[in-house]
DNA sequence: GTGCATAATGCGTGTATCGACATAAGCTCG
DNA sequence: CGAGCTTATGTCGATACACGCATTATGCAC
């Protein structure tokens, strides 16, 4: 049977790196710069700019912390950066969180119809 | 085929929604907490002070932020609450990530050696 | 109802980090 | 090499939130 595998509680070395990994996704501008990307493929960060209004070094910083935690590459074309996304995990991950929101959206709708 | 099934942006509030969730997550004491409970099953607030060491007040707080996110539930026992994980998406979520951590650390390993 | 337990909230402090402006650094091409 | 582009970083104000202490609210026993 063994339904709990190993029931054992996480060190607190894990649980940082993946509250560490949980915290790069929680900022807004970060999962807006990652869909982006996803949506346009691979883009410069002019088009970024353009696309989401930052300021530039706003943008520099935020993919700079997803680059270090391999979650965007990037490679040179002439003088401009040209940034992609590198791991299709965050996508993964926020289509299984977007069904949750949309479950409990519709179990909250079902129980309001039910009165 | 159709590898990108709808090329579409998130709007703000998903993405804000989405970035609500993982924040959540982004805390080591609320991860904490989530994974204690998922460990000792239901636990009441006095147990989990003990296995955390948090203060009280602490701990309500973050218990009642997830429990407004429907990740943990509580009923009533005599005059104590007692919590419980409400969700299994949070260790599904922690279950991939952790995979993916450990990927990285193997590459990272693999290429040092190749040197 | 009065105590007695436990859990939740008001408040204050400290720390982290967002986001922009200004500046420096790195690359490319004349 | 030096001009001019693009990107990274130093600095700073504003905001958000973790966390504890003190207090209040809530349910149970008598």
């Amino acid at each position: 049977m063994r339904r709990t595998p190993p029931p054992s509680l996480p060190s607190p070395q894990l649980l940082d790196e993946l509250s560490a990994f949980f915290r790069l996704l929680s900022e807004p501008a970060r999962l807006q710069l990652l869909c982006q990307l996803k949506h346009g493929g691979a883009m410069d960060v002019a088009s970024l700019i353009e696309a989401t209004g930052f300021s530039q070094s706003h943008i520099s910083r935020q993919l700079g912390q997803l680059q270090r935690a391999g979650l965007v590459s990037c490679e040179r074309d002439g003088t401009r950066l040209i940034y992609a996304v590198a791991d299709p995990l965050v996508e993964d991950l926020c289509n299984l969180v977007q069904r949750r929101l949309k479950q409990r959206l519709e179990q909250q709708l079902s129980q309001l119809q039910a009165v």
